[in-house]
DNA sequence: GACTGTGAAGCCATTCACAGCT
DNA sequence: AGCTGTGAATGGCTTCACAGTC
């Protein structure tokens, strides 16, 4: 309940808890216990209370977790409890890809406006944004209030967009390009970097293959 | 240079480190510092050198690194010294971005096929290869001796989809669905999940404005 | 003088083990 | 009896500080 400090490793595993409890409720269930979630989600029940525990006491002891309540609770944590606005810069493949992808409407994140610097791309639609020039980034996220930032472009504009979205008052930024992002302190990012995760999986089948030291 | 139990950390990193020596060597630049590695990707200069000294002594000292060499052998620790066959399951929009995104070729990554349970996929082309149904999976598998298997398809699905990369004999998974998957532990798995990176986003601008405490 | 490589220290996250409820 | 909540113990990663080398 002091909730200062809480590890980032927490905060994604109460994500992931989140969309169990979702699925859980889903299919009806009223009640589940720290092991049920771990196993749900592979980690260990003494995980699961921990991590809970920095926020407050959401259990009964001797009985396990009320599915829905311990759901909005999580959700409550996550700030997800309200609409996020969001805007995402650079049309391409990749940035087209989640413009249209449901999962984050479902989940309160509601994509308003999509740029490109390509006057090809400009009115096109996307999942009923239309595409815009990024000289309009700074006026629609200051009229609309625009939280949060989508990098999908490629690695050479990354830098330059985190600039604008910066200046233009953006508070967070979710960077898909594998490009590190200089940006005031006072801005959250995160990135998510496809090649890595492909790098993490070819050095461990290199430590299989290679028993040699 | 014992090399075994090396923090997934140190492994992201030097992944991250390969990209920034890649663009140093295309920039014509022979030698860099630990420091120079820290700032250009954000992390301590100790940081730098503690990830590296697990696998050898790359530098000299009073001077510092040789950059090409170095890529060189962090791309050789990573595994990419080598090219890796890879197929995709789910030819959506995530999938057919990934398809095409030509980063992953450029590092050794060729996607050679790619999979779909929807008939009017089949036959559609993707970036040179063409949509197959998921009835041949294992059959391309086998014969080409597929490695990696990518996952985008929706989470309903997802499950079905590792046990059929399973079944093909695939050694290692990466999961673009919102779902945790079982599968055998000689399989190595790794999630990407775009809602828990936004959610980390949301938790952080909620700290900020409940100055709570 | 500058920078690497590394043992030791410090810090943070996870696991253990049990007291406390129901 | 069963399961949560939590202080204590453990384990692991990061930072420090300096000896070693060019």
């Amino acid at each position: 309940m002091k909730a200062f400090k809480i590890p980032e490793a927490t905060v994604m595993r109460l994500s992931v808890y989140s969309r169990f409890l979702e699925q859980a409720d889903r299919h009806g269930i009223i009640i589940v216990s720290s092991g049920d979630i771990a196993e749900g989600v592979g980690v260990s029940p003494a995980q699961v209370r921990k991590d809970l525990a920095y926020f407050g006491e959401f259990g009964t002891r001797g009985v396990g977790y009320n599915v829905s309540s311990l759901y909005q609770q999580i959700r409550r944590i996550l700030g997800l409890n309200r609409e996020w606005l969001v805007v995402l810069v650079g049309a391409g493949k990749l940035g087209s890809a989640l413009a249209r992808y449901q999962g984050f409407l479902s989940r309160g994140f509601r994509i308003i406006g999509v740029f490109d610097n390509d006057p090809k791309q400009f009115g096109r639609k996307l999942n009923g944004t239309t595409i815009m020039p990024i000289s309009q980034l700074d006026e629609v996220v200051q009229r609309e209030g625009v939280e949060i930032g989508i990098i999908t472009v490629p690695a050479g504009a990354a830098q330059e967009v985190a600039d604008r979205l910066a200046a233009a008052g953006i508070k967070a930024i979710l960077n898909f390009s594998p490009r590190v992002l200089n940006v005031p302190s006072r801005i959250v990012v995160r990135s998510v970097d496809f090649s890595v995760n492909l790098e993490v999986l070819t050095f461990n089948l290199g430590l299989n293959t290679n028993k040699g030291l």
